[in-house]
DNA sequence: CTGAAAGCGCTTACAG
DNA sequence: CTGAAAGCGCTTACAG
């Protein structure tokens, strides 16, 4: 692959030279230029960015660790920061957790190992010794979706209560009264909230939520059927659960087809996260809805202040409720709002 | 961050030292390893692998292109290929074409740049001047999903032929006689391949294929909702429609649902691709699954062995039909394989 | 076993 | 406007 150095030659100039037409630096005859970019179409010369890098410490890279790439919430999380990182000039590197910690630490270095100029992370714990002393060592960091309390690290995320509110306003409506929730991990915050959420929201209606009806996923699929089998074998099962994310509804869902029972008759549903699919799953299921692309395109831009010295500020962006047909009787126009999917 | 100089500094030997002991070189004394470890506990020293990759020419990472990280298809084959390669000791970069050409190429300029060992692609289009110039450069190559005919680089792939006529054979049973197909691109391999297979199986039973009933989608969702409409507006609408990808599926499905509409009652419906949420759509959708993680792995394995020297051979593995109840009457034991999930 | 030195491909003060 | 030179952080023959 040509070099510099044949272009240069090829061009007859410095690389000095080379280097100043190829990065837009005004003092370069106009005749030098022509010569330069002559030579480099010639030779089809494209510049070594790993060299670049070394030479001038940036790599133009955003680091993204996500917990799960395959659960469709962070795969268009992901995307939209790769749209907006491209837009602002930046590549974009994605680690998948896999919700595993190890795995966490494993992408979190090699990003670190890369020189990447800036990290993106949605911890799947409260923060390893690793990421916690990359922050502390002053890598530009930004929490989205999850975060870690007491790290100073701008966050990006949601706030799901008032949806939260909205939901169990709905449930309680369609007279609902045992409700029950599949948990993501304690040592997430998306995992702690949510439950908090629901359970300051069921205490406004004067509700119990009893442990039994406090089920521990980790937010994959096989951990919602796994605590819903458990719900239905409860000597009172509950009337409806409510999911902390998409995986878990799923599994939630193919827990509730495999006893041969129906949703919502037999027991209702609703999920933290919406998806298109949930327009189209049998029924279609009632959904506290993140503005997810705003989130990652916030989330970078927070990113990238950070990076080329201007001040990041936290985002919180509201989620909001979208009533389908998994709780329970066809939604009618109301305040609460509908999907228009 | 401390650099190698100062890791050596601190040990009291030299660069050359603690270069051999942090790359396992057998001549070093035991006394210096010890100092050398010690040092790097003692500044959280890590290597910085952009001076690392510029000096030993290999950056031990391989470029992923796929056409839509949004599709649950090439989410499960990037996961799968970020796994193998991290088995075998390479980091990942994906760049998401979105189905778009122009996105495509700014990808492969950008994966290029940054000197990745090999490239995975599965081409949104028949293939730009910088990706074949790449390819005929001798760029380590490999093609995955779709391919580039008439380009020497080895291919990993399903091969859906059988499972078409599977199909075929199922809609044909079933007393379906009208066929229609959203078919993709067809610059695309994926998207001739699907439709030419779909009209050699409809030939052994007789069918016709007329061009009313092959809608040209792009492989998303709203090209299959825009086709799905241009077949129910016809004198003679379709018995089935036939997705050539799963998005195009969801798009269908919505379109069949705007007019009020029944799946499989009005109009049958099946998919090439078959996605976890299938299971769960009303109805749950008869597909044609392809062995993704396979796929996935096998391109590595072949990428890999191109870059270390080895000799890389083209894989082609069989999809397989899925039966549910999209096509009409639930499926009954058969020869014709059985949704397992 | 160990170190001095060259060199990977760039960028950028510095001098002219 | 231009070039020679230093240097980014490594690795690796080469010599001892």
């Amino acid at each position: 692959m040509a070099s510099i150095k044949d272009v240069a030659a090829s061009a007859g100039v410095s690389v000095a030279t080379v280097s100043r037409v190829l990065n837009g630096h005004p003092s370069v005859s106009a005749d030098a230029r022509e010569r330069v970019l002559a030579a480099v179409a010639a030779l089809g010369y494209r510049p070594n960015a790993v060299a670049r890098s070394l030479r001038t410490d940036q790599t133009h890279t955003l680091g993204l660790v996500i917990s799960d790439v395959l659960n469709p919430y962070f795969t268009e999380l992901a995307r939209s920061v790769e749209e907006e990182a491209r837009a602002l000039g930046y590549s974009v590197i994605i680690g998948n957790a896999d919700e595993r910690p190890e795995l966490q630490d494993h992408h979190v270095r090699n990003l670190l190992d890369r020189r990447i100029d800036g990290l993106l992370v949605s911890p799947t714990d409260g923060g390893s010794p690793l990421m916690l002393d990359a922050a502390r060592a002053g890598t530009p960091m930004v929490f989205v979706d999850r975060w870690i309390p007491g790290v100073d690290v701008p966050v990006v995320r949601a706030d799901g209560r008032a949806a939260v509110r909205d939901l169990v306003a709905h449930l309680y409506g369609l007279g609902h009264r045992r409700l029950a929730i599949i948990a993501g991990p304690a040592a997430t915050t998306t995992g702690s909230e949510r439950v908090e959420a629901f359970r300051a929201a069921l205490a406004e209606y004067g509700l119990p939520l009893p442990d039994a009806r406090i089920g521990q996923g980790d937010f994959q699929a096989e951990s919602g059927r796994r605590v819903t089998e458990g719900f239905l074998d409860l000597p009172e099962p509950p009337d409806v659960v409510f999911a902390a994310d998409n995986l878990m509804a799923l599994g939630a869902l193919d827990a509730v087809r495999a006893r041969g029972l129906r949703v919502p008759d037999d027991i209702a549903l609703a999920a933290f996260d919406d998806i298109p699919w949930f327009v189209h799953t049998d029924p279609p299921v009632t959904a506290i809805a993140q503005p997810t692309g705003e989130l990652g395109r916030a989330a970078v831009r927070a990113l990238v202040d950070r990076i080329e010295g201007r001040t990041p500020r936290s985002v919180t962006l509201p989620a909001r409720l979208v009533v389908r047909r998994s709780c329970g009787e066809p939604p009618t126009p109301s305040p609460v709002q509908r999907s228009t999917t």
